[in-house]
DNA sequence: ACGCCACCATGACCATGGTCATAATTGACT
DNA sequence: AGTCAATTATGACCATGGTCATGGTGGCGT
């Protein structure tokens, strides 16, 4: 065993996330030229290479594939933004800073991320529990910044940061939600709107 | 014309509410009795004794079918509980008493509450949209509550009344989000759930 | 090398949501 | 009553999401 086969004797699994990732690229790519609803799982299995059955070891449904699908971005944008977190100031700008880099993300491809956007709660496939996962460790993240500013003073100690952080991510899709419903466009959503938002619940927050 | 058709000369409007009210009535027999996802639109459309296409003239999906199947249930809870407000009460128990009413009503068709919740945000048909303006209305109405308070002094004039309630609404629409995940049961979700969720934003509202 | 088995891949197949050309009603106007 | 335009109903039909019995492939013990 495992001279040769220098990354892995397991060739099995190697092929299983060759093929995963063939079909993440492949729906995105069909999800963002096409759209969500027009592109059919067969075209998003003859892009990948595999068999339409196939698509369905991977995904337990099309929803479950836009959850796939948006998993990545979702994460790699999460821990863009936790890492440039401007730590010295208030709390909502933490958090606008953190929702303003969602919001381009989504801005990018608005009618996918509609679609990603109606089909989020109750995600339930096995994409849709890793979604689940990263939001979980999002309000985990989102309560670290409230317990610094606990530490600092700044939120009063009675505050639970868990608590916090469920809210002004309850508000987060609030914002998105009213977006959806084309009342305001997304910017607005985000500036006006959901600074607003927080603004307000944050005034909860004090001491 | 009209002595004798007492109630309209229009015979077609009349048979056309009559059609959508035996739409609405089989597709709520079905939905709760077999399931949202469970029951094929030919059955529902074979239950209200209308042609398949029939169906989708009073509603463009299964999607929207939902929506004008719950519209009617949401409007009666929402006057009904508006109506018996304690008015002398502090905001939150004001809350609460909507809220438990909403709670108790989803607690009694849980599946069929959590298919409607799930397909709840974006919806875009026509019952879609009467659903929308109910909405709209259960937040004016909360917003009028958050004025009385204002009158009262126990909540700031700062505050805009409107931009409380959306809060208050995402952070409902929060609480049934959380217990569709299954983390929680639905009484959890209202009640130490949504309790702590509104109390922490009402926090915000004091002068 | 060989053969065996667990796991993975396949694509013909099926049920269902939704459409659309056609047919039937309705009410207004003679 | 008779004609006509407009609205509403119909159900055969279609495209698509999703399944499942069957066929292949890697890993592993010998």
């Amino acid at each position: 065993m495992s001279m040769v086969s220098e990354r892995k004797g397991n060739r099995r699994a190697q092929q299983k996330l060759d093929k995963r990732e063939r079909i993440r690229q492949a729906a995105w790519e069909l999800f963002t030229t096409v759209g969500y609803e027009e592109t059919t799982t067969k075209q998003v299995a003859a892009a990948a290479d595999v068999a339409t059955g196939t698509l369905f070891l991977y995904a337990r449904d099309k929803r479950d594939l836009l959850c796939l699908v948006m998993h990545d971005r979702l994460g790699g944008v999460v821990d863009a933004r936790f890492q440039t977190v401007p730590r010295q100031a208030p709390l909502l700008d933490q958090l606008m800073h953190l929702f303003r880099g969602l919001f381009e993300m989504y801005g990018e491809h608005p009618a996918l991320s509609a679609a990603f956007i109606r089909h989020y709660p109750g995600a339930d496939g096995p994409n849709g529990q890793q979604l689940n996962a990263l939001t979980s460790k999002f309000l985990y993240l989102i309560s670290q910044l409230v317990l610094d500013q606990q530490a600092r003073g700044e939120v009063g100690a009675d505050v639970e940061p868990l608590l916090a952080a469920a809210n002004i991510f309850s508000l987060y899709f609030g914002a998105l939600a009213s977006w959806m419903t084309g009342f305001m466009s997304l910017e607005d959503a985000l500036d006006p709107g959901l600074r607003r938002a927080l603004a307000l619940q944050i005034r909860g927050f004090r001491p």
